[in-house]
DNA sequence: AATTGTGAATTCCTTCACAGCC
DNA sequence: GGCTGTGAAGGAATTCACAATT
């Protein structure tokens, strides 16, 4: 089997986000050249990506939006229902349990852990119940938990990454600003707030240092 | 001036962070060859990345760390104040405005933005101050903000991002799950969850997929 | 006539391999 | 000897351009 691109599915993602939109709007077929020009993107990337998963357009026509949408959700797998743990319940971890965008999905906060008793058998304001990170094996068991969520301190992130490894769980979504490992069978997508921001700093340097380089350059 | 490739620039960010490490640890020089052990990385990428902007080693003995983390720190414009304003006071917005990992950095969260009468002219737990996103240009100005970041529901992001650049701000981090258009000269990074959470469940379909497709490719 | 699906060309990024230096 | 900096090679992703199809 052909190895697929990562950002061919990150660009997934964003095409069903389009076509549920226009599906509510009644579109009923689109051409890549339409789609692409809502993301200025080419339209051969989006015959590219849609075409490393089958033959879905019709030439002469386009893509049938309901039909394409349904595929695509196949492909990522949204049409099963998918249970989330998040680990650390600081604002962030809370923030993610109580995330509105998830009621329309099939994605669900399943469980919430902490290691502070004083968080312990609490509920978020939405109803996620918070669990002793200890009873971590345990809860993904029981819960049937598919993707892990951290949302914790750098310093013990490798360390609750380990045991969550251990219990068998193949995809996870890291927030902490920290540099992890895991075996090449999970998946591991960082979330770096840091790296993030720092890259916007830095483009604010090249702004001033293209003048001031102009300049240098321009002295002999 | 060459233009220095995106990837480049999130590495350095990753670097600083271990660089930093090791100076706290009191390691006096690495070579790339160790640095690039820590991130699963190849020694050329790492010396390539750094030569993008001048001569920071010593040939035979590597790089002094102080002197690279300091000379990444500037690169990044690290060394630089920031002022960065958050729009959107709901749990992620808050969580963000009170981010702990800041308080040691050069990134100050200076100003939070809602919408909401009940919110405007409040405080968050760490005393960053609610103010009304009508007011967006003028606090803007009044704080010298740099950064926007974006923690809003996706139907506004498009608008109120119109308002933010037309406002001067050059650099935007939108955690908001929709596509975004700013002029060329605006740098802007999206964080979606959604996305990130698709990719994830794909790679478990692609876990299910191997197994099922193995046994169709023996089909003869 | 319009639009897909795709080999070929291109661009971008990574890795190799070694000359140059400490 | 050991390690950097870099031109050349290699690989991966994007874009071009057109034959194939409805």
């Amino acid at each position: 089997m052909k190895k697929i691109p990562e950002p061919t599915i990150d660009r997934l993602s964003i095409y069903l986000r389009c076509l549920s939109t226009l599906e509510k709007e009644g579109v009923e077929t689109i051409s890549s050249q339409e789609l692409a020009a809502r993301f200025n993107l080419h339209s051969a990337q989006i015959r590219k990506d849609l075409a490393q998963f089958g033959e879905f357009g019709v030439r002469g026509t386009g893509y049938h939006v309901k039909r394409l949408r349904s595929c695509i959700e196949r492909i990522l797998g949204l049409d099963v229902p998918r249970n989330i743990g998040v680990i650390g319940a600081g604002n962030l971890g809370r923030a993610i349990a109580d995330y509105e965008g998830f009621l329309e999905t099939n994605f669900t906060v399943a469980a919430l852990f902490d290691n502070d008793p004083a968080k312990i058998g609490l509920k978020t304001k939405l109803g996620v119940q918070i669990y002793d990170v200890t009873d971590l094996k345990q809860v993904i068991k029981d819960k049937s938990l598919d993707i892990i969520v951290l949302a914790l301190p750098a310093t013990v992130a490798q360390q609750v990454l380990d045991q969550v490894v251990e219990a068998g769980i193949k995809a996870v979504l890291s927030f902490a600003p920290t540099q992890l490992n895991v075996p090449e069978d999970v998946k591991l997508k960082v979330v770096d707030l840091t790296v993030s921001l720092d890259t916007l700093s830095q483009s604010l340097v090249a702004h001033r240092l293209e003048e001031n380089l102009l300049v240098t350059d321009l002295d002999p």
